[in-house]
Order: C-alpha cells, then structure tokens, then sequence
RNA sequence: CGCGGGGUGGAGCAGCCAGGUAGCUCGUCGGGCUCAUAACCCGAAGGUCGCAGGUUCAAAUCCUGUCCCCGCAACCA
C-alpha cells in the first residue's frame, strides 16, 4: 500500500499579539519530526498558520486604527518571518481569512446544519466584551468580569448551538480505545476528568451586530462562527478537504499523525475539535501531544510584564540557530514544563555541542588530518572495541528512532549523545596518538576511520534538529548529499562502514565554539541587577527589570493623599485565605475598615498597634464581600515583604 | 475538603502504572591522558526515595493517613 503522507499540525496562532518562545518552541517541534520523516524518505505535509477572526483581534486592529484585515495583513509576516528564522520547513502556512478555509468552515457549518446538529436557542447572561465571554451571575465578582475586573452588561440573544453533548460518550470511548490518543498521559486524564463533569452544547455563533469580524453562517446570515468553530477546522482545510466532503486526494493527508497543542488549548482540541470530527463522521486524528511550557528561572510564568523573557534572537546570535533548536528540544522533557536560564543553555551547549560532539568532531578530523594525510582511512580489522562501538551506533540510531515515535526528542538526542561519549571513551581506550607514535598506522587507521564514522553517524542523526551544523560536518567527511547520509545511517547494516576511503576531509574550525562564559550581549541583559559573585550555576536568576512607568505630574502625585495610621483590630477575612480585615485609625472620628492582602506574610496579631501608611482618599471597593475604605502602603512586589511603618502619630499627614 | 502537578545524593530529572541490589546528566573530590574547543577518559564521595502507618518473604514502587511545595482558579485597592 502507498504509505500516508505523514501530516502534523501546529495550532495557528492568534494574531492578536507578536510571536514569542512558545510560538517558537511549538513549531521548531513540528519542524523537527517533520524534516525527520522526509529525511526518512516520507511524504509529508505540515500545516501552520495564523487564526485571524474573533474579537480580540477585531480589538488590537482597533487599537491600531486599522481594519481588521490590514491588522492581520501587517501581522502575518512577522509571524512567517520568526519561522523563516527558524528555518522552519512548513508546506502550507494556512490563514483562516483564506478562501478555501472560508469556503470549507461555510460548507461543515451548512452540513452540520443539514444534519440537525445545530439549533437555535435563547440565552441570557452577563457579558463582558474584555474577556468575550458570558458569565453566570455567580461567577461575577463584585459586579464585574472576573477575568478582567470590567464591567459587564446583561445580554439576552438568540445564537447557534451546535449538539456537542450528543458525542460526549462516542469521545470518551475513543479515549478509553486508544490510550495513545492524547497524549502525555496525565492530559488524557484532564480530559477524562473534564468529560466526566457532562457535556454540554457549544454556542457557535455570534450575532454580527455585537462582534462581525469573522465568518458568515451560511444558514443564519447575522451571525458570524464563533473564532474556534472556524479556527479548529483549518486542519482539514489544509489537506485540501472539499467543500462537498467527497472522498478524494485530501485522504491521502488525512487523517493528522500528530497535532501539536499547547496545554491551554487542551480542551478546544481534544473536546470542541474532536466532536466536530465525530460529527462530520470524518476519521479522527492519532495523537493529539499537549506539551508543556518554558518557565522562568524562579519558576514564574513567563511574560513580557515580568522582564523574563527568552530573547532567542539575542541566543541565535550568540550561539548560531542549531544551538537553539537543540536546546528547545533537548533541555526539555517533551509534555513537561521547564525552567530556562542563560546559563542553562551555556552549559547545555558547552556539555553536549562543544565539549561532547564538536570537539569529538574536530579531534577526530585533527589527527586523521595531521597524521593520515587528510583523507578517509580504510576500515582495517575490528576488535572488540569496534564491534562495541558499532553496536553503540546502531543503539543510537534506535533509540533515536524509538523515541521519535512518541515525540520523546530530548530521548533521542540523549541517544545520540550517548554515542558521542562512546567514542570519546573509544579514543582513550585505544590512544591514537601513541599508535601514532609507534608508527603503528594500521591500527591507527582502523582507529581513526571508526571516529570519523561516528562523527558521520551523529552527524547525520541530528540533521532535523541541526540542519546546518550536521550538513557541515557531513561537508567535513566528504559528504555532500546529507539526506542520503541519512538514509544510509538508517538503514546500514553496519553504520560504521558508510564513509567512502580515500575521500579528502577538512578540518576547519570547530563546530560549536566553547563558550567560557556568558556572551557579553547576554550579560548586558542583566546588567542593571546588582551581580554579588560571577553568573555561575546556581544564581537566582536576575530579572531584567521591568519597563517603568510612565512619568507622572507632581500634581497627579498630589492627588494621592497618604496618612498614618494605626491598626486597631486585624482579623481574618471570613472568605479569603490571603486577606486580612483591619480597622486602621487614621485620626479621623471611626477607624477606618481596611481589607489588606497581608495574611501570606502577616498573623492579624502581628499587625495589631502597628503605625502604617494609608491611601487614604482610595475609592471604596468591595473585596471578596468585605468594603474596603482604603489602602495600606506595603513593601515587596509579588509577595508582601514588609508594611511601610513610620514613627508619627494617626492622622498625621504623609507627603 | 475548588481543580491539577510534584516532593528521589548539592542542582535538574528517570525509575512508580506491570513491587525484588536506587539510575542518568551536571556539580564536587581524586586520578589519568595530552589528539582536541583548559576539552576528553577513569574512579570516588554523597540519598533513612517528604513523614507516619499498613499489605508483602520483599515497598521509591501498592494501600491509608499526614506535612510541605508549585501551577491554575481566586482574594493582593
């Protein structure tokens, strides 16, 4: 039978914002496994792209002055260009405000329509245009969005539903069939857990009067499709799916082997998407892989408000593309989340590419250069310690393999790597240089030949993660078709056999320059935090400090009218662990009640006669149920470190 | 009892689902080598596997309880 193109999907990225390192990291894995399967000879199709509807990005357009489309217009390449960037070799980079997408998500809303899965239901509810979302009454908090604290008005509307509680069993039998599914295994789980709750409907339209940038239902021409409704079906528009959904070529794409998803989009995915398949009765996709995210030295979250971002341009400059991608996909436990530090990446690099695999590398060419005249050696007679070696190879190229059947990239390269200390250990066990000096270059042959292979074999491996760095090497040995390299290491019976004696080599430079220390650019990163002792290993990791504020007038700071105070009385909130009640005198005829959110760092008794500073002409505001009539000034930014103390009596004025 | 993840030598992790001498990478210490990018190789020290019970011939692994940490959510006025 005619193999299947081997098809993996990216999310399409929301175009509400600029690319960064989860972007980054999400399609250099696709990337990866995609340029693996060719270089094994497969057809494949990789789909990526951006998601342009919605009222998010009808928002940031706004903001911006433009329309919608010249918005997404303007976006787009800078998305294409972060992946030129990355080398990454996608086939199509799909946009949802393409016609053949439009025309696919109008014909599966009319199908579905046409097979009664969708009907018309009146609803009413709290709705908050920040988040784009309709809140219960419960959910309000104080009144207001509990996503983004804004106002929120009643809405009564009529809207498009589409029967997704009619497949709830149907998915969570196909879960339970195929442990494989979705995958790492404790997202299965999360998805189990969420079917388990029930099921319910999915509101797939909006009315065009409250939000229009999107695509017109077909069979209810007011309304536009809910951005994930359109969003989700760019995966079957990408195989070239018909708008009749006939059989026909797109099945030779589909259905996806493995579609890449972060772990926020768990359930759009495995749930929304999945009953929308189930639905067209169109076969479902094998693999859904939730991976984790790159976390912070300190573990937080990143973002671009906390100052700690990854700069992987500054690192590609630094250290060259391939040392990126290796890392991403190296450093990481593929479904897991991950800390990132500068360091980190130094010592990765210097570990594994410097001092492992490039100086392998260059110590191999160096010897065959100065002491066989450069070219590549005959194979001579093995001992055992080259059957070791070659059984070393072929547990690589195994594992590798292995691994990359579940996506496990940071075991394959841990694989391959293993084979580079392999050889590392082979050259002092079998001391080239003292065959050298004894003159003996038989043995030294056979020697340096079985390095050289290696080098060939490791090379050739990791050509989907280092595209340009292996095909040098692979250039170095004489080889200059690296996919052929690559095919010959999968499929040898003897891996360590392939390079052809006689041809010349050259030395050059080393691959991966060591880096001693932090690059200076890097450092400089960091340069406003005070540095008590060198980078080394286990620094806290320096932030590089937020962007200030904007500059206010003296008279905008005069507005604030700050007091001392005392605290009276101080107890817990009756519904909120991190806050505390106090009454707090401030001079005036009642102490004034205070709601703090001190209680991670304060006992009620520890603040109880303690002289604060007071906000004291704050607008009131309701805190979990309990009025708060100002504010107290506290040290610390995340995390209360201190309350500002003064030594004046209550009432007293603080300017 | 809001949901979820986790506590394994100095750091980061694997092992747990299918109980049976605690493994890997880095770091530390000692040694070796000198071809190589002050790289490489070998060896050693270092762990009551959070704590307490239970099951078992045998528990990091299974069960119960408990403490702590981290995400999310929420409650930093």
């Amino acid at each position: 039978m005619s193999a299947k193109t081997f098809y993996i999907t990216t999310p399409i990225y929301y175009v509400n914002g600029n690319p960064h390192i989860g972007h980054a990291y999400t399609t250099t894995a696709a990337d990866a496994i995609a340029r693996y399967r060719r270089l094994e000879g497969r057809s494949v199709f990789f789909l990526t792209g951006t998601d342009e509807h919605g009222q998010k990005v009808l928002e940031a357009a706004d903001k911006r002055g433009m329309t919608p489309k010249a918005h997404c217009d303007d976006m787009v390449p800078r998305w294409k260009s972060m992946m030129a960037d990355l080398q990454i070799e996608y086939d199509r980079f799909l946009r949802t405000t393409d016609d053949d997408h439009i025309a696919v998500v109008q014909s599966v809303l009319s199908r579905l329509y046409e097979r009664g899965c969708m009907y018309l239901d009146s609803y009413t509810g709290w709705y908050s245009t920040a988040a784009e979302r309709f809140w219960t009454e419960k959910d309000l908090i104080d009144g207001k969005c509990p996503d983004s604290g804004q106002p929120v008005v009643e809405i009564t509307e009529e809207n498009w539903f589409f029967k997704m509680s009619a497949y709830g069993d149907q998915l969570r039998a196909h879960i339970l069939e195929n442990p494989g599914f979705i995958q790492p295994e404790s997202r299965r789980n999360e998805v189990l857990g969420f079917l388990d709750k029930g099921l319910g409907d999915l509101c797939i339209s909006r009315p065009k009067s409250r939000m229009g940038w999107g695509i017109e239902i077909p069979f209810a021409k007011d309304y536009v499709t809910y951005v994930w409704f359109d969003a989700l079906l760019n995966y079957l528009t990408g195989t070239g799916y018909p708008v009749d959904g006939a059989d026909g070529e797109w099945q030779h794409t589909w259905p996806p082997d493995f579609q890449l998803l972060g772990k926020d989009i768990l359930t759009t995915h495995a749930v929304y998407w999945i009953t929308m398949l189930l639905a067209l009765d169109v076969p479902l996709p094998k693999t859904l892989f939730a991976h984790g995210w790159w976390v912070s030295g300190d573990g937080e979250k990143m973002s671009k408000s906390l100052g700690n971002t990854i700069e992987v341009d500054t690192l590609k400059s630094e250290y060259g593309l391939d040392a990126v991608r290796y890392f991403l996909l190296r450093e990481i436990a593929f479904g897991a989340d991950a800390r990132f530090t500068y360091e980190g990446f130094n010592q990765r690099y210097n570990d594994d590419l410097a001092n492992d695999f490039g100086n392998l590398a260059h110590r191999g060419l160096s010897m065959t250069t100065n002491w066989l005249g450069g070219r590549i050696p005959p194979l001579g007679e093995r001992t055992e310690a080259e059957e070791g070696l070659v059984q070393a190879a072929r547990d690589a190229i195994d594992g590798l393999h292995t691994a990359l059947e579940t996506l496990q990239y940071h075991k394959g390269l841990e694989a391959v790597n293993a084979l580079v200390r392999a050889a590392n250990g082979y050259i002092e066990q079998t001391q080239p240089w003292a065959l050298n000096k004894a003159g003996n270059t038989a043995r030294l042959q056979t020697v340096k030949r079985h390095v050289l292979e290696v080098c060939h074999v490791a090379a050739a491996l990791q050509l989907f993660v280092m595209p340009n760095k292996c095909a040098e090497l692979l250039g170095k040995l004489g080889v200059d078709d690296a996919t052929a390299a690559f095919r010959a290491v999968r499929t040898a019976s003897d891996p360590l056999a392939l390079l052809v004696e006689g041809t010349p080599i050259t030395l050059g430079d080393p691959l991966f320059p060591r880096f001693r220390e932090l690059p200076a650019s890097i450092q400089a990163m960091f340069a406003s935090e005070p540095e008590p002792k060198k980078p080394a290993k286990k620094e806290k990791k320096a932030k590089s400090a937020p962007p200030p504020p904007a500059e206010i007038e003296f008279t905008d700071f005069q507005k604030v009218q700050l007091k001392v105070g005392r605290v009276q009385s101080a107890e817990p909130h009756p519904d909120a662990d991190r806050l505390l009640v106090l009454k707090v005198d401030v001079g005036e005829a009642a102490p004034r009640q205070i709601v703090a959110g001190i209680a991670s760092k304060f006992a009620p008794a520890d603040v109880v006669g303690r002289t604060v500073v007071v906000v004291a002409n704050l607008k009131p505001a309701m805190l979990r149920g309990v009025e708060s009539q100002g504010m107290l000034l506290a040290a610390g930014g995340n995390a209360v470190v201190d309350l500002v103390s003064v030594g004046a009596e209550p009432g007293e004025v603080v300017r």
